[in-house]
DNA sequence: TAAACATTTCGCAAAATTACGAAATAGAAA
DNA sequence: TTTCTATTTCGTAATTTTGCGAAATGTTTA
């Protein structure tokens, strides 16, 4: 008899998550971005990246959309910041999901 | 003055393990065989998942390939299983990268 | 107002991902 | 040996990702 299984909604959240950690630029962004609360503009980056601004602009827009970051308006620049609330899902998640005690049943 | 960094290998290895956890099937089937060490078929895989054959078998190379799961011929199946040296890596490159402490740092 | 600046959006192309069914492989059972 | 079973690989197609340069947007400065 075959039951076949709706993924649990837990498990798609790692995945999306993962997903927007799945390249090597947005992983940098968000460490740089969650470390230590900092915040940075599209310029920082792009003068550190090995990639152009529309490639990045892209990626911001990928993280935004994910709800990782969020861009607050500091004319002429827009000043990128950890958004702290999903941040902090993203955390729960990942500590939910990987077993960090790596407790062993004991009979 | 521009200074071009060059992503950090451990940023890249994030990058690598998120990749493998960016779709729902594969984070279901590393959760499976990270819990309690089980280990399954591609066969009891197929029955609970919403994946034909061939894409799940797809999933499976993926997660051979990024090294974090085996598989151990058993005829006529083959037995997947953790590959446990690396799930510690990828639990231990997480735990580096996200901020489970959440350590505020106090002056 | 015009010029300069920061950033995004658009249009495009190359490459990767995802999925399927059919065919191939390999071992077990008849 | 032939047949069955479990799984993978192949060929193909649709979709997504990634990146670039050019153009557009909006703001500041001259």
């Amino acid at each position: 008899m075959v039951k076949k299984v709706e993924i649990p909604e837990d498990l798609q959240q790692i995945a999306r998550f993962a997903k927007a950690m799945s390249h090597p630029v947005r992983v940098y962004i968000l460490k740089k971005l969650s470390t230590r609360n900092s915040c940075c503009y599209s310029g920082d980056l792009v003068d550190e990246l090995p990639i152009g601004r529309s490639a990045l602009s892209q990626h911001l827009k990928e993280l935004k959309h994910a709800g990782l970051i969020q861009g607050e308006i500091e004319a002429p620049f827009i000043k990128y910041c950890i958004n702290k609330e999903n941040w902090a899902k993203l955390n729960d998640a990942f500590h939910d999901y990987l077993n960090f005690e790596h407790e062993e049943i004991k009979i």
